[in-house]
DNA sequence: TCAAAAGTGTTTCTTTTACACCCATGC
DNA sequence: GCATGGGTGTAAAAGAAACACTTTTGA
Protein backbone atom coordinates (compact mmCIF):
# COMPACT_ATOMS: atom_id res chain seq x y z
CA UNK A 1 0.00 0.00 0.00
CA UNK A 2 1.78 3.14 -1.22
CA UNK A 3 0.41 5.30 2.22
CA UNK A 4 2.91 6.77 4.36
CA UNK A 5 1.78 6.43 7.57
CA UNK A 6 4.01 9.34 9.01
CA UNK A 7 2.28 11.86 6.97
CA UNK A 8 -1.34 10.77 8.67
CA UNK A 9 -3.06 11.70 11.51
CA UNK A 10 -3.12 8.19 13.67
CA UNK A 11 -6.36 6.60 14.92
CA UNK A 12 -8.45 8.99 12.49
CA UNK A 13 -10.58 7.46 9.77
CA UNK A 14 -13.56 8.39 7.54
CA UNK A 15 -15.91 6.75 5.54
CA UNK A 16 -18.21 8.06 3.33
CA UNK A 17 -21.57 6.55 2.01
CA UNK A 18 -22.18 7.18 -1.59
CA UNK A 19 -25.33 7.60 -2.17
CA UNK A 20 -26.71 6.96 -5.72
CA UNK A 21 -29.98 6.06 -7.63
CA UNK A 22 -30.53 3.68 -10.18
CA UNK A 23 -33.54 1.93 -11.74
CA UNK A 24 -35.57 3.35 -8.78
CA UNK A 25 -33.42 1.58 -6.23
CA UNK A 26 -31.34 3.69 -4.05
CA UNK A 27 -27.74 2.38 -3.80
CA UNK A 28 -24.73 2.20 -2.11
CA UNK A 29 -20.74 2.29 -3.26
CA UNK A 30 -19.14 -0.49 -1.33
CA UNK A 31 -15.83 -1.43 -1.76
CA UNK A 32 -14.07 -5.25 -0.80
CA UNK A 33 -10.32 -5.39 0.24
CA UNK A 34 -8.05 -8.10 -0.81
CA UNK A 35 -7.93 -10.47 1.32
CA UNK A 36 -11.19 -10.27 2.84
CA UNK A 37 -14.96 -11.42 2.13
CA UNK A 38 -16.96 -8.87 3.76
CA UNK A 39 -17.23 -5.69 1.58
CA UNK A 40 -16.63 -1.75 3.01
CA UNK A 41 -17.49 1.70 2.89
CA UNK A 42 -14.93 3.19 0.61
CA UNK A 43 -12.71 5.26 3.55
CA UNK A 44 -9.28 6.75 3.91
CA UNK A 45 -7.29 8.84 6.18
CA UNK A 46 -6.66 12.09 6.63
CA UNK A 47 -3.33 14.01 6.29
CA UNK A 48 -1.60 16.01 8.95
CA UNK A 49 -1.64 18.68 6.67
CA UNK A 50 -5.22 18.26 5.33
CA UNK A 51 -8.58 19.37 6.25
CA UNK A 52 -10.34 16.62 7.55
CA UNK A 53 -13.18 18.04 4.93
CA UNK A 54 -10.65 18.07 2.54
CA UNK A 55 -9.98 14.32 3.07
CA UNK A 56 -13.43 12.99 2.34
CA UNK A 57 -13.46 15.52 -0.83
CA UNK A 58 -10.32 13.58 -1.92
CA UNK A 59 -11.62 10.02 -1.15
CA UNK A 60 -14.65 10.59 -2.99
CA UNK A 61 -12.71 11.95 -6.38
CA UNK A 62 -10.54 9.02 -5.97
CA UNK A 63 -13.66 6.28 -5.51
CA UNK A 64 -15.23 7.80 -8.22
CA UNK A 65 -13.89 10.37 -10.28
CA UNK A 66 -16.56 12.73 -9.03
CA UNK A 67 -15.54 16.89 -7.60
CA UNK A 68 -17.73 19.54 -6.30
CA UNK A 69 -20.23 17.01 -5.26
CA UNK A 70 -22.96 16.89 -2.47
CA UNK A 71 -20.81 15.82 0.19
CA UNK A 72 -21.58 16.11 3.85
CA UNK A 73 -20.11 15.46 7.58
CA UNK A 74 -22.92 13.11 9.68
CA UNK A 75 -22.09 11.57 12.72
CA UNK A 76 -18.24 10.73 14.47
CA UNK A 77 -17.96 6.62 15.30
CA UNK A 78 -16.01 6.66 18.58
CA UNK A 79 -16.42 3.71 20.74
CA UNK A 80 -13.54 2.23 22.42
CA UNK A 81 -13.72 -0.89 20.66
CA UNK A 82 -15.53 -0.31 17.28
CA UNK A 83 -12.45 -1.72 15.17
CA UNK A 84 -10.90 -3.92 17.53
CA UNK A 85 -11.87 -7.14 15.67
CA UNK A 86 -9.03 -6.46 13.12
CA UNK A 87 -10.65 -7.33 10.31
CA UNK A 88 -7.19 -6.35 7.78
CA UNK A 89 -5.30 -9.12 9.44
CA UNK A 90 -6.26 -11.42 6.48
CA UNK A 91 -4.48 -8.35 4.30
CA UNK A 92 -1.66 -8.65 6.21
CA UNK A 93 -1.44 -12.50 5.59
CA UNK A 94 -1.77 -12.79 1.83
CA UNK A 95 0.82 -9.57 1.79
CA UNK A 96 -1.83 -6.60 0.79
CA UNK A 97 -0.18 -4.36 3.68
CA UNK A 98 2.53 -4.88 5.60
CA UNK A 99 3.58 -5.70 8.95
CA UNK A 100 3.63 -1.43 10.10
CA UNK A 101 1.29 -1.04 8.45
CA UNK A 102 -1.18 -3.67 10.22
CA UNK A 103 0.40 -2.85 13.09
CA UNK A 104 -0.77 1.02 12.41
CA UNK A 105 -4.39 0.08 11.57
CA UNK A 106 -4.48 -2.05 15.14
CA UNK A 107 -4.73 0.49 16.90
CA UNK A 108 -7.89 2.21 17.93
CA UNK A 109 -9.48 4.12 15.33
CA UNK A 110 -12.42 6.34 15.76
CA UNK A 111 -13.91 7.15 12.26
CA UNK A 112 -15.46 10.72 11.09
CA UNK A 113 -18.65 9.35 8.33
CA UNK A 114 -19.39 11.49 5.49
CA UNK A 115 -22.52 10.58 2.84
CA UNK A 116 -22.29 12.19 -0.88
CA UNK A 117 -25.06 12.35 -3.63
CA UNK A 118 -23.87 11.49 -6.93
CA UNK A 119 -25.20 10.92 -10.09
CA UNK A 120 -25.34 7.33 -10.93
CA UNK A 121 -24.42 7.02 -14.70
CA UNK A 122 -21.29 9.63 -13.95
CA UNK A 123 -19.49 7.36 -11.94
CA UNK A 124 -16.85 4.49 -12.89
CA UNK A 125 -16.10 2.61 -9.94
CA UNK A 126 -12.35 2.24 -8.60
CA UNK A 127 -10.58 0.20 -7.24
CA UNK A 128 -7.01 0.46 -6.29
CA UNK A 129 -4.13 -1.59 -4.79
CA UNK A 130 -5.48 -2.99 -1.88
CA UNK A 131 -9.16 -3.75 -3.05
CA UNK A 132 -10.28 -6.27 -5.30
CA UNK A 133 -13.76 -4.93 -5.75
CA UNK A 134 -15.74 -1.65 -5.86
CA UNK A 135 -19.53 -2.67 -7.12
CA UNK A 136 -23.19 -0.25 -6.24
CA UNK A 137 -25.32 -2.54 -3.89
CA UNK A 138 -28.95 -1.68 -4.09
CA UNK A 139 -29.83 -0.52 -0.55
CA UNK A 140 -31.86 -3.92 -0.03
CA UNK A 141 -28.95 -6.01 -0.35
CA UNK A 142 -26.22 -4.71 1.27
CA UNK A 143 -24.01 -7.47 1.85
CA UNK A 144 -21.90 -8.37 5.34
CA UNK A 145 -19.87 -5.44 6.25
CA UNK A 146 -16.67 -4.81 8.20
CA UNK A 147 -16.59 -3.50 11.76
CA UNK A 148 -19.67 -1.37 12.36
CA UNK A 149 -20.05 -0.16 8.80
CA UNK A 150 -23.31 -1.58 8.34
CA UNK A 151 -24.23 0.57 11.19
CA UNK A 152 -22.81 3.97 9.69
CA UNK A 153 -24.75 3.61 6.47
CA UNK A 154 -27.96 3.33 8.34
CA UNK A 155 -27.22 6.45 10.16
CA UNK A 156 -25.90 7.97 7.19
CA UNK A 157 -29.97 7.44 5.86
CA UNK A 158 -31.17 8.56 8.79
CA UNK A 159 -29.68 12.01 8.37
CA UNK A 160 -30.25 11.89 4.67
CA UNK A 161 -34.42 11.27 5.61
CA UNK A 162 -34.15 14.38 7.62
CA UNK A 163 -32.79 16.36 5.12
CA UNK A 164 -35.33 15.39 2.90
CA UNK A 165 -37.82 16.90 5.34
CA UNK A 166 -36.03 20.88 4.95
CA UNK A 167 -33.77 20.56 1.89
CA UNK A 168 -34.24 19.92 -1.42
CA UNK A 169 -32.51 17.20 -2.15
CA UNK A 170 -32.40 15.22 -6.02
CA UNK A 171 -30.21 17.64 -7.44
CA UNK A 172 -26.86 15.70 -6.93
CA UNK A 173 -28.99 12.11 -6.84
CA UNK A 174 -30.11 12.56 -10.51
CA UNK A 175 -28.84 13.56 -13.73
CA UNK A 176 -28.68 17.04 -14.90
CA UNK A 177 -32.18 17.00 -16.68
CA UNK A 178 -34.26 14.54 -15.55
CA UNK A 179 -38.46 14.06 -15.25
CA UNK A 180 -40.87 14.95 -12.47
CA UNK A 181 -41.68 10.90 -12.45
CA UNK A 182 -37.80 10.17 -11.55
CA UNK A 183 -37.44 12.76 -8.80
CA UNK A 184 -41.15 11.28 -7.38
CA UNK A 185 -39.40 7.44 -7.29
CA UNK A 186 -36.41 9.14 -5.50
CA UNK A 187 -38.67 10.57 -2.98
CA UNK A 188 -40.72 7.43 -2.40
CA UNK A 189 -37.53 5.05 -2.37
CA UNK A 190 -35.75 7.80 0.14
CA UNK A 191 -38.97 8.06 1.92
CA UNK A 192 -39.91 4.12 1.10
CA UNK A 193 -43.52 5.07 1.11
CA UNK A 194 -45.74 5.84 -2.17
CA UNK A 195 -46.66 9.44 -2.77
CA UNK A 196 -49.52 10.83 -4.78
CA UNK A 197 -48.54 11.83 -8.59
CA UNK A 198 -50.71 15.09 -8.52
CA UNK A 199 -49.71 16.14 -5.24
CA UNK A 200 -45.78 15.99 -5.41
CA UNK A 201 -46.00 17.69 -8.04
CA UNK A 202 -48.24 20.60 -6.95
CA UNK A 203 -45.45 20.31 -3.84
CA UNK A 204 -42.38 20.68 -5.14
CA UNK A 205 -43.54 22.81 -8.45
CA UNK A 206 -44.63 25.08 -5.33
CA UNK A 207 -40.90 25.12 -3.69
CA UNK A 208 -40.12 26.68 -7.50
CA UNK A 209 -36.84 25.40 -7.33
CA UNK A 210 -37.51 23.48 -10.54
CA UNK A 211 -37.65 24.78 -14.32
CA UNK A 212 -39.60 22.78 -16.45
CA UNK A 213 -37.94 22.64 -20.30
CA UNK A 214 -40.10 22.23 -23.21
CA UNK A 215 -37.74 19.06 -24.24
CA UNK A 216 -39.30 15.72 -23.45
CA UNK A 217 -37.78 12.15 -22.54
CA UNK A 218 -38.68 10.53 -25.70
CA UNK A 219 -38.02 6.87 -26.19
CA UNK A 220 -40.23 5.68 -23.65
CA UNK A 221 -43.08 3.15 -23.93
CA UNK A 222 -45.48 5.13 -22.77
CA UNK A 223 -46.50 9.11 -22.93
CA UNK A 224 -43.17 11.20 -22.70
CA UNK A 225 -42.69 13.34 -19.60
CA UNK A 226 -41.01 16.63 -19.70
CA UNK A 227 -37.92 17.22 -18.35
CA UNK A 228 -37.32 19.28 -15.76
CA UNK A 229 -33.46 21.27 -14.60
CA UNK A 230 -33.10 22.90 -11.06
CA UNK A 231 -33.14 26.80 -11.26
CA UNK A 232 -29.78 27.09 -9.79
CA UNK A 233 -30.28 30.46 -7.82
CA UNK A 234 -33.64 28.94 -6.12
CA UNK A 235 -31.97 25.94 -5.52
CA UNK A 236 -28.89 27.52 -3.53
CA UNK A 237 -31.36 29.57 -1.84
CA UNK A 238 -33.57 26.60 -0.90
CA UNK A 239 -30.56 24.86 0.47
CA UNK A 240 -29.61 27.94 2.74
CA UNK A 241 -33.44 28.97 3.70
CA UNK A 242 -34.50 25.46 4.24
CA UNK A 243 -38.16 24.20 2.77
CA UNK A 244 -40.38 23.09 5.40
CA UNK A 245 -39.41 24.74 8.54
CA UNK A 246 -42.71 23.38 10.56
CA UNK A 247 -42.20 27.01 12.58
CA UNK B 1 -2.86 20.34 35.06
CA UNK B 2 -3.59 16.89 36.64
CA UNK B 3 -4.23 15.43 33.37
CA UNK B 4 -1.85 12.61 32.10
CA UNK B 5 -1.53 13.45 28.43
CA UNK B 6 -0.06 9.89 28.11
CA UNK B 7 -3.48 8.23 28.54
CA UNK B 8 -5.48 10.89 26.28
CA UNK B 9 -5.78 10.24 22.11
CA UNK B 10 -3.90 13.19 21.05
CA UNK B 11 -5.25 15.63 18.52
CA UNK B 12 -8.90 14.99 19.41
CA UNK B 13 -10.54 17.18 21.76
CA UNK B 14 -14.44 17.59 22.52
CA UNK B 15 -16.39 20.77 23.12
CA UNK B 16 -19.28 21.13 24.95
CA UNK B 17 -22.21 23.67 24.19
CA UNK B 18 -24.18 23.66 27.80
CA UNK B 19 -27.30 25.30 26.98
CA UNK B 20 -29.05 27.11 29.56
CA UNK B 21 -32.60 28.95 29.55
CA UNK B 22 -33.22 31.51 32.41
CA UNK B 23 -35.52 35.07 32.61
CA UNK B 24 -36.53 34.43 29.57
CA UNK B 25 -33.01 34.28 27.97
CA UNK B 26 -31.09 31.56 26.02
CA UNK B 27 -27.61 30.99 27.55
CA UNK B 28 -24.46 29.31 27.08
CA UNK B 29 -21.84 27.79 30.20
CA UNK B 30 -18.35 29.23 29.11
CA UNK B 31 -14.86 28.89 31.04
CA UNK B 32 -12.04 31.36 31.44
CA UNK B 33 -8.69 29.77 31.48
CA UNK B 34 -6.26 30.84 33.74
CA UNK B 35 -4.16 33.53 32.04
CA UNK B 36 -6.05 33.76 28.68
CA UNK B 37 -8.97 37.03 28.55
CA UNK B 38 -10.81 35.38 26.29
CA UNK B 39 -13.67 32.66 27.44
CA UNK B 40 -13.80 29.51 26.08
CA UNK B 41 -16.44 26.22 25.81
CA UNK B 42 -15.82 23.65 28.48
CA UNK B 43 -13.72 20.74 26.54
CA UNK B 44 -11.99 18.20 27.04
CA UNK B 45 -9.87 15.53 26.01
CA UNK B 46 -10.83 11.71 25.47
CA UNK B 47 -9.02 8.54 27.28
CA UNK B 48 -7.74 6.30 25.03
CA UNK B 49 -9.80 3.52 26.72
CA UNK B 50 -13.01 5.71 26.21
CA UNK B 51 -15.77 6.21 23.93
CA UNK B 52 -15.77 9.76 22.56
CA UNK B 53 -19.86 9.75 23.95
CA UNK B 54 -18.45 9.03 27.24
CA UNK B 55 -15.81 11.51 27.45
CA UNK B 56 -18.37 14.24 26.42
CA UNK B 57 -20.51 13.22 29.49
CA UNK B 58 -17.66 12.47 31.79
CA UNK B 59 -16.80 16.40 30.97
CA UNK B 60 -20.86 17.58 31.44
CA UNK B 61 -20.79 16.15 34.83
CA UNK B 62 -17.55 17.71 36.29
CA UNK B 63 -18.51 21.01 34.56
CA UNK B 64 -22.50 21.28 35.85
CA UNK B 65 -22.92 18.19 38.28
CA UNK B 66 -25.59 16.71 36.33
CA UNK B 67 -25.90 13.30 34.92
CA UNK B 68 -28.45 11.27 32.29
CA UNK B 69 -28.65 14.80 30.42
CA UNK B 70 -29.44 15.37 27.02
CA UNK B 71 -25.92 15.67 25.21
CA UNK B 72 -25.85 15.31 21.83
CA UNK B 73 -22.76 15.23 18.98
CA UNK B 74 -23.82 17.99 16.51
CA UNK B 75 -20.26 18.33 14.24
CA UNK B 76 -16.87 17.89 14.30
CA UNK B 77 -14.66 20.77 13.32
CA UNK B 78 -11.25 19.25 11.63
CA UNK B 79 -9.26 22.25 9.48
CA UNK B 80 -6.25 21.95 9.88
CA UNK B 81 -5.89 25.66 11.00
CA UNK B 82 -8.34 25.56 13.45
CA UNK B 83 -5.84 26.07 16.75
CA UNK B 84 -2.68 27.00 15.05
CA UNK B 85 -2.96 30.21 16.98
CA UNK B 86 -1.56 28.63 20.05
CA UNK B 87 -4.11 30.83 22.73
CA UNK B 88 -2.69 28.75 25.87
CA UNK B 89 0.96 30.23 25.40
CA UNK B 90 0.02 32.25 28.04
CA UNK B 91 -1.16 29.75 30.31
CA UNK B 92 2.47 28.52 29.62
CA UNK B 93 3.63 31.71 31.03
CA UNK B 94 2.29 31.54 34.26
CA UNK B 95 3.19 27.76 35.02
CA UNK B 96 -1.10 27.08 34.40
CA UNK B 97 0.10 24.46 32.49
CA UNK B 98 3.80 22.95 32.05
CA UNK B 99 6.12 23.02 29.05
CA UNK B 100 5.49 19.12 27.99
CA UNK B 101 1.56 20.05 28.16
CA UNK B 102 2.23 23.17 25.95
CA UNK B 103 3.87 20.95 22.97
CA UNK B 104 1.13 18.56 23.70
CA UNK B 105 -1.58 21.05 23.02
CA UNK B 106 -0.04 22.55 20.25
CA UNK B 107 -0.10 20.02 18.15
CA UNK B 108 -2.67 19.82 15.43
CA UNK B 109 -6.50 19.34 17.18
CA UNK B 110 -9.63 18.18 15.67
CA UNK B 111 -12.52 18.74 17.63
CA UNK B 112 -16.33 17.20 17.88
CA UNK B 113 -18.83 19.75 19.13
CA UNK B 114 -21.16 18.57 21.71
CA UNK B 115 -24.48 20.26 22.67
CA UNK B 116 -26.06 20.10 25.79
CA UNK B 117 -29.31 21.26 26.99
CA UNK B 118 -29.97 21.68 30.94
CA UNK B 119 -31.92 23.05 33.92
CA UNK B 120 -30.45 26.24 34.44
CA UNK B 121 -31.61 26.05 38.14
CA UNK B 122 -29.83 22.72 38.57
CA UNK B 123 -26.19 23.69 37.53
CA UNK B 124 -23.57 25.19 40.04
CA UNK B 125 -20.61 26.42 37.80
CA UNK B 126 -17.26 24.98 38.67
CA UNK B 127 -14.33 26.03 37.78
CA UNK B 128 -10.95 23.67 38.21
CA UNK B 129 -7.69 24.04 38.43
CA UNK B 130 -6.31 25.36 35.01
CA UNK B 131 -10.02 27.96 35.19
CA UNK B 132 -10.45 30.95 37.11
CA UNK B 133 -14.02 31.63 36.07
CA UNK B 134 -16.88 29.42 34.65
CA UNK B 135 -20.54 31.25 34.04
CA UNK B 136 -23.68 31.96 32.22
CA UNK B 137 -23.82 34.20 29.34
CA UNK B 138 -26.94 35.29 27.60
CA UNK B 139 -26.80 34.68 23.82
CA UNK B 140 -26.47 38.25 22.78
CA UNK B 141 -23.57 39.04 25.09
CA UNK B 142 -21.25 36.08 24.58
CA UNK B 143 -17.41 37.43 25.05
CA UNK B 144 -14.61 37.04 22.74
CA UNK B 145 -14.08 33.58 22.69
CA UNK B 146 -11.07 31.59 22.10
CA UNK B 147 -10.17 30.39 18.35
CA UNK B 148 -13.29 28.93 16.15
CA UNK B 149 -15.35 28.49 19.66
CA UNK B 150 -17.73 31.32 18.09
CA UNK B 151 -18.13 29.04 14.81
CA UNK B 152 -18.87 25.71 17.21
CA UNK B 153 -21.51 27.52 19.42
CA UNK B 154 -23.19 28.71 15.61
CA UNK B 155 -22.94 25.63 14.49
CA UNK B 156 -24.76 24.17 17.61
CA UNK B 157 -27.33 26.68 17.75
CA UNK B 158 -28.46 25.76 14.10
CA UNK B 159 -28.48 22.16 14.87
CA UNK B 160 -30.60 22.80 17.82
CA UNK B 161 -32.76 25.18 15.87
CA UNK B 162 -33.33 22.34 13.23
CA UNK B 163 -34.04 19.83 15.71
CA UNK B 164 -36.92 22.14 16.97
CA UNK B 165 -39.10 21.21 13.85
CA UNK B 166 -38.70 17.88 14.48
CA UNK B 167 -38.23 16.75 18.15
CA UNK B 168 -39.89 17.47 21.17
CA UNK B 169 -36.95 19.73 22.88
CA UNK B 170 -37.82 21.64 26.59
CA UNK B 171 -37.74 18.54 28.86
CA UNK B 172 -34.53 19.27 29.58
CA UNK B 173 -34.13 23.17 29.25
CA UNK B 174 -36.75 23.39 31.75
CA UNK B 175 -37.27 22.77 35.26
CA UNK B 176 -39.26 18.99 35.87
CA UNK B 177 -42.82 21.41 36.41
CA UNK B 178 -43.37 24.44 34.20
CA UNK B 179 -46.11 26.21 32.59
CA UNK B 180 -47.08 26.90 28.99
CA UNK B 181 -45.88 30.65 28.62
CA UNK B 182 -42.65 29.44 30.04
CA UNK B 183 -42.50 26.53 27.31
CA UNK B 184 -43.44 29.62 24.72
CA UNK B 185 -40.93 31.42 25.88
CA UNK B 186 -38.44 29.02 25.47
CA UNK B 187 -39.71 28.40 21.53
CA UNK B 188 -39.66 32.00 21.03
CA UNK B 189 -35.68 32.90 21.83
CA UNK B 190 -34.85 29.59 20.34
CA UNK B 191 -36.32 30.61 16.66
CA UNK B 192 -36.11 34.24 17.67
CA UNK B 193 -39.85 35.01 16.74
CA UNK B 194 -42.89 35.81 18.82
CA UNK B 195 -45.84 33.13 18.76
CA UNK B 196 -49.55 33.29 19.09
CA UNK B 197 -50.48 32.34 22.79
CA UNK B 198 -53.20 30.23 21.71
CA UNK B 199 -51.98 29.05 18.86
CA UNK B 200 -48.79 27.82 20.12
CA UNK B 201 -50.74 26.31 22.96
CA UNK B 202 -52.71 24.08 20.42
CA UNK B 203 -49.81 23.07 18.71
CA UNK B 204 -48.21 22.01 21.64
CA UNK B 205 -50.74 20.07 23.11
CA UNK B 206 -51.44 18.31 20.09
CA UNK B 207 -47.84 16.65 20.22
CA UNK B 208 -49.94 15.19 23.11
CA UNK B 209 -46.21 15.00 24.89
CA UNK B 210 -47.54 16.82 27.77
CA UNK B 211 -49.16 16.40 31.05
CA UNK B 212 -51.05 19.27 32.62
CA UNK B 213 -51.42 19.50 36.38
CA UNK B 214 -53.89 20.40 38.74
CA UNK B 215 -51.37 22.80 40.39
CA UNK B 216 -50.87 26.37 39.21
CA UNK B 217 -47.73 28.55 39.62
CA UNK B 218 -48.77 30.81 42.39
CA UNK B 219 -47.10 33.76 43.30
CA UNK B 220 -47.14 35.52 39.70
CA UNK B 221 -48.26 39.31 39.55
CA UNK B 222 -51.38 37.87 37.54
CA UNK B 223 -53.29 34.99 37.11
CA UNK B 224 -51.89 31.85 38.11
CA UNK B 225 -50.62 29.57 34.98
CA UNK B 226 -51.40 25.80 34.95
CA UNK B 227 -48.35 24.00 35.51
CA UNK B 228 -47.24 20.85 33.24
CA UNK B 229 -44.98 17.70 33.12
CA UNK B 230 -43.69 16.11 30.02
CA UNK B 231 -45.47 12.59 29.81
CA UNK B 232 -42.57 10.60 29.59
CA UNK B 233 -43.96 7.51 27.11
CA UNK B 234 -44.87 10.27 24.39
CA UNK B 235 -42.05 12.23 25.10
CA UNK B 236 -39.56 9.05 24.29
CA UNK B 237 -42.24 7.92 21.67
CA UNK B 238 -41.74 11.72 20.10
CA UNK B 239 -38.28 11.71 20.18
CA UNK B 240 -37.80 8.40 17.78
CA UNK B 241 -41.00 8.71 15.94
CA UNK B 242 -40.63 13.22 15.54
CA UNK B 243 -42.69 15.48 15.03
CA UNK B 244 -43.11 16.95 11.86
CA UNK B 245 -41.95 14.71 9.27
CA UNK B 246 -42.95 16.68 6.38
CA UNK B 247 -43.62 14.20 4.33
C1' DT C 1 -57.25 -0.57 -29.89
C1' DC C 2 -55.66 -1.16 -25.57
C1' DA C 3 -52.72 -1.06 -21.52
C1' DA C 4 -49.82 1.84 -19.04
C1' DA C 5 -47.76 6.04 -17.99
C1' DA C 6 -48.11 11.10 -17.85
C1' DG C 7 -50.50 15.51 -17.74
C1' DT C 8 -54.02 18.45 -15.50
C1' DG C 9 -58.06 20.24 -12.19
C1' DT C 10 -61.56 20.07 -8.47
C1' DT C 11 -63.61 18.93 -4.18
C1' DT C 12 -63.04 17.80 0.60
C1' DC C 13 -60.87 17.81 4.69
C1' DT C 14 -57.42 19.21 7.88
C1' DT C 15 -54.34 22.43 9.63
C1' DT C 16 -52.90 27.03 10.38
C1' DT C 17 -53.76 31.66 11.12
C1' DA C 18 -55.96 35.56 12.86
C1' DC C 19 -58.55 37.47 16.13
C1' DA C 20 -61.89 38.73 20.88
C1' DC C 21 -63.55 37.91 25.19
C1' DC C 22 -63.43 36.48 30.04
C1' DC C 23 -60.73 35.47 34.38
C1' DA C 24 -57.36 36.14 38.05
C1' DT C 25 -53.97 38.85 40.55
C1' DG C 26 -51.22 42.71 42.63
C1' DC C 27 -50.85 47.40 42.86
C1' DG D 1 -60.60 49.41 39.46
C1' DC D 2 -57.31 48.77 36.20
C1' DA D 3 -53.30 47.11 33.97
C1' DT D 4 -51.31 42.85 32.89
C1' DG D 5 -50.87 38.26 31.98
C1' DG D 6 -53.30 33.88 31.37
C1' DG D 7 -57.16 30.84 29.89
C1' DT D 8 -60.35 29.52 26.07
C1' DG D 9 -63.12 29.37 21.35
C1' DT D 10 -64.37 30.47 16.60
C1' DA D 11 -64.34 32.00 11.87
C1' DA D 12 -61.49 32.55 7.70
C1' DA D 13 -57.64 31.17 4.96
C1' DA D 14 -54.32 28.13 3.47
C1' DG D 15 -52.56 23.72 2.69
C1' DA D 16 -52.89 18.67 2.24
C1' DA D 17 -55.33 14.73 0.74
C1' DA D 18 -58.35 12.33 -2.11
C1' DC D 19 -59.93 11.57 -6.38
C1' DA D 20 -61.25 11.27 -12.27
C1' DC D 21 -60.63 12.29 -16.68
C1' DT D 22 -57.84 13.14 -20.90
C1' DT D 23 -53.54 12.53 -23.68
C1' DT D 24 -49.72 10.03 -25.56
C1' DT D 25 -47.16 6.04 -26.81
C1' DG D 26 -45.57 1.31 -28.23
C1' DA D 27 -47.02 -3.10 -28.70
Amino acid sequence: MVLNTDQLIPGLSLDCVIFGFHENQLKVLLLRMKGIEQWALPGGFVKKTEDVDHAAARELKTRTGLDHIFLQQFHLFGDVRRNEDAYYRSMEAIQVIDRSMAVWLNQRFITVGYYALVDYSKVRPQTDEISDACAWFAWEEIPDLIIDHALIIAKALETLRRQLNYQPIGKNLLAEKFTMPELQALYETLLDQKLDRRNFQRKIRSYGILKRLEERRKGGAHKAPYLYVFDEQNYNKALIDGLNTGW
